[in-house]
DNA sequence: ACCCAGAATGAATGAATATTCATTCTTCAT
DNA sequence: ATGAAGAATGAATATTCATTCATTCTGGGT
């Protein structure tokens, strides 16, 4: 009742001064971009909706069409950055020279996939809403495979470095890459959906496992 | 303007006759799930309506309030389904005792998890549209985890007893279910997402190897 | 100091969609 | 045959949502 008139000009300042800020296209986009990880993450994909998106960014319903030609299009570009983030990072890893021992490297690699970064809830159920899509949309099914490819070839690379540095018998390295590339996928799947029944710490474990079977001299 | 006089009775009779038929609710019920399916594998399950489920069941809109209460309730029912067919298949086989040969049955329970009537495009879209909304949806990851830890129970006895039957050192079957059912769901995810990369043929031979090198003795 | 290009806003629009329910049709018990 | 129980229909309703665009605002260039 009073509110209106006994508020200090101050105060209502504070709560109107919704100052319209103009940023670079670029920045503008980054941040349509992270509020739509973070819608997807909390509401489910086919539950997202751009008034939902822009509310979350702190911003108005027009600006997603502005800097994006339609909601198809942010979420499109939503999953092309979560998937280059993901492969980007797993690339430096494997074709970096900063850690020189092959075993050291592996280790990197599985830290980076099952350690915090990429297994927050977020990037995860991202990650798992595109690809329960993907079987209906072609779009996105081209997106993370034109990126997982080249991931794909540099984990068969170091695998093969490995087989060849020790000298280890009877293992493909192309095969073997597959298989453990499917195994991450399936423990990114189980924190996603059963974190109850297998921990961060466990899935660590059992990726370890794999490798250690396979490459005894270079893992423990 | 002539034809609703001059086309025969019997033409007409049989462009109108889509005779209502009444059928017992479990089968309108089961006829609907199905449509369903179907639908979340051709459109997504963001894109699927009530309209587009009961057309492609060749039904009327107002069926599957009907028989469900509501569109959501439909979805939760199609997952339940989905799951329990995949489950019981698994199941039936690990804890059937038409197989005694435990090689002869791990192989069984292969040939169902990558064969035909699992890995059908069809399938596994469902599977993978419903845990890409898990993480929004305690209802969905309630579903799937109910359903799933008892057949990883079943998985790790099976395991059990192989590791027993084949006195193998420093195998612990827990971790290795666990790496198993992962590496499957990994593998379901590649035939869906890259099926260029990923043939059914490769995903087999990958799934064998794992097993190979855990039970050298029982496989192959 | 003052423009103005174009960034940002949000009320308005129209299309899409879940759900309802009055009505029509089937079946079966009698 | 007949009527009642209830299964099935689909036009109508109310809601939700993506997209538009006239208007407002900002900041850099002069």
């Amino acid at each position: 009742m009073t509110e209106a008139s006994s508020a200090t000009p101050e105060v209502l300042a504070d709560a109107q001064t919704k100052r319209r800020q103009i940023l670079p296209k670029a920045e503008r986009r980054q941040q349509l971009i992270d509020a739509t990880i973070r819608c997807i993450a909390q509401h489910g994909l086919s539950a997202v909706t751009m008034q939902m998106v822009t509310r979350d960014a702190g911003l108005s319903v027009g600006i997603a069409n502005l800097h994006f030609e339609s909601k198809d299009n942010l979420l499109k570009e939503t999953l092309r950055y979560v998937a280059e983030e993901y492969h980007n990072g797993q690339i430096d890893i494997m074709e970096g020279t900063e850690i020189p021992d092959l075993g050291e490297r592996l280790d990197a690699l599985l830290d980076f996939q099952l350690g915090r970064g990429v297994t927050q809830r977020q990037k995860m159920s991202v990650w798992f809403a595109y690809y329960g899509e993907a079987g209906a949309r072609p779009v996105y099914q081209k997106i993370v495979s034109t990126v997982d490819k080249l991931a794909a070839q540099k984990l068969e690379t170091l695998f093969a470095s490995i087989i060849s540095d020790g000298g280890y018998q009877g293992v493909d390295a192309r095969e073997l890459a597959t298989g453990y590339s499917a195994l991450i996928d399936g423990l990114h799947l189980g924190l996603l959906v059963t974190p109850r029944e297998l921990s961060k710490r466990r899935a660590r474990s059992v990726a370890r496992d794999f490798l250690r079977r396979a490459f005894p001299d270079h893992i423990r």
